[in-house]
DNA sequence: AGAAATACTCACATAATTGTTATTACTTCA
DNA sequence: TGAAGTAATAACAATTATGTGAGTATTTCT
């Protein structure tokens, strides 16, 4: 599938957003920063227990690049690198919210009947 | 990964949501539901036109099973079948509008600086 | 008679994700 | 002295996820 262009997503401000945002890891990474605020490379891997190495470099390369989460590295041994969420970043907590709250709704609505 | 229990799923609504909405298709599909209530098979693909049938057989059959979408079949030739949201699927719609909204200030934010 | 319409299903192919193990370089702590 | 800690990167195999192209059955329309 062709990669669209930046005017073809203006029109569709949703789609925008997905695909800023898809993939399996990105919710939950934004889910952890919004929380924790600023972590590192291994504090996130902690936090998100199931991901691999791998993919968690991945999406934070990929959520830096679309400006969503900010990298700043020290250079100390042994290294340290911290993440956190740009401006624009944070004004996604309405959406991390909704989905919590969708969440208790929806386990709710499983757990009756 | 082995599938986590309801139980555990249950301690983060956010992860039994994003379990439960998670891969390539499923947003997209709820975004044109919410919008136009009910729509049959060849409509979501109209709807969607990048996704293709497999996959949008494969994620109507999990949102169903999931009970966030209803299907309803008609005996008819050609063959009838309507999809809409259910009652739990319709309170998704903080999180879609939620999403669109984010989707418009990140927009605003690419084309500033 | 033949084309169009629908809601799928199937087999196969490619792409994405994961698991595993190893490596780097320097400092602190035991 | 030697292990632990950090933020990655790399190479390989294995497993999932997704995509492609074709086909089915039956009625209505042309």
């Amino acid at each position: 599938m062709r990669e669209k262009t930046l005017e073809e997503y203006l029109g569709c401000p949703f789609h925008l957003a997905m695909n800023t945002l898809e993939g399996k890891w990105k919710f939950a990474i934004l889910y952890v920063l919004l929380d924790k605020g600023t972590l590192r490379f291994k504090d996130l891997e902690r936090a998100i227990p199931d991901i691999s190495t791998r993919m968690l470099v991945k999406e934070l390369k990929h959520l830096e690049e679309k400006k969503v989460i900010v990298r700043k590295a020290y250079a100390e041994v042994p290294p340290r690198v911290e993440y956190s969420l740009s401006e624009i970043g944070k004004s996604l907590s309405p959406v991390i919210d909704s989905i919590s709250d969708w969440g208790k709704s929806y386990a709710n609505s499983l757990s009756e009947k």
